[in-house]
DNA sequence: TTGTTACTTTGTAATCATTTCAGTTTTGAA
DNA sequence: TTCAAAACTGAAATGATTACAAAGTAACAA
């Protein structure tokens, strides 16, 4: 079972230690984008002489080695997502809670002027409020937390 | 002079105290897109009393009435834009600097999907090398800089 | 003008995510 | 088995940001 997870750690250049195949393995299986804290906590109870350091180091060398992405969506926490695949990213301004977005493709004539700028990497990221959100607002505070001022939509 | 920025505060409901002019106006004229310590470096000098907590509370005011953007592009430092207007940033991961790129326009039928998230504010970011980089490196850090596991280019 | 009230600014202290670092453990090749 | 390199650990340091209480300022009615 974790065989796949080793696998997937070599295939990107990642030596598959114990607490690298952890790591890699809780963001296989939990798509919530957790931070460093989420994955401390949820993989000390059963690994208790882990090292919150080595889940920092873990992360970014897994980033580094492009087998993971590292979203700064939230600017409190940076979060980070094993889905590699071209996808945005929304985040709730209210409960703070981070969706996929299914895969965005930007103007091809737009990409096309900007080639020479040697982009290895594209973020996209979208601010707003879930539906959840929403319906607890109901009208009252839902004007003053969107203000005009805010919307910067960049569709066409 | 001051009297535009002052408008400018005005129209975005902010009080145009003197220290806020005096960000607004920095930000306005540093289109560097700089951090709040680079702020308040900048202004302390001629305003020996500033408070670097005013700066923060200022900018994150200005924020939070759409006056500026906040942009997490870079994960040390947040930074701050004058400019609205919709358009993409491009960092570079060799010596840091943000650039604007220019408006970006996403797929229409991308977006019309996504109607109903309720998207306020949409940030694009761009990670790679600018050409003075590029051109330190000469070919042979090049490689190990730009790993192939590394593109994610979303362009279709 | 004076008094009152609310808002703003200031500086210090606290917080909290992240990094550094030195010592220890593990790994893997010889 | 031995040994050097790599990885891990935990404590301490760093650095950006926030909280907070006190001082200053603006608005405005009496």
């Amino acid at each position: 079972m974790l065989s796949k997870v080793k696998a997937y750690l070599i295939k990107h250049d990642v030596k598959p230690s114990i607490q690298r195949i952890a790591v890699m393995n809780y963001l296989f299986n939990n798509r919530t984008h957790p931070t460093v804290d989420e994955i401390f906590s949820a993989l000390s109870p059963n690994m208790p002489t882990l090292s919150k350091t080595t889940v920092y180091s873990t992360l970014k060398l897994l980033a580094e080695k492009g087998a993971i992405l590292q979203l700064t969506i939230d600017e409190k926490n940076v979060r980070y997502d094993a889905c590699i695949d071209p996808h945005a990213h929304f985040i709730c301004l209210g409960c703070g809670c981070v969706h996929d977005v299914a895969p965005i493709y930007l103007d091809k004539v737009h990409m096309e002027k900007y080639k020479n700028l040697n982009i290895i990497e594209t973020q996209v990221y979208y601010k707003g409020y879930c539906d959840e959100c929403l319906d607890n607002m109901e009208g009252k505070v839902k004007e003053s937390a969107e203000p005009d001022s805010h919307l910067k939509q960049l569709n066409s």
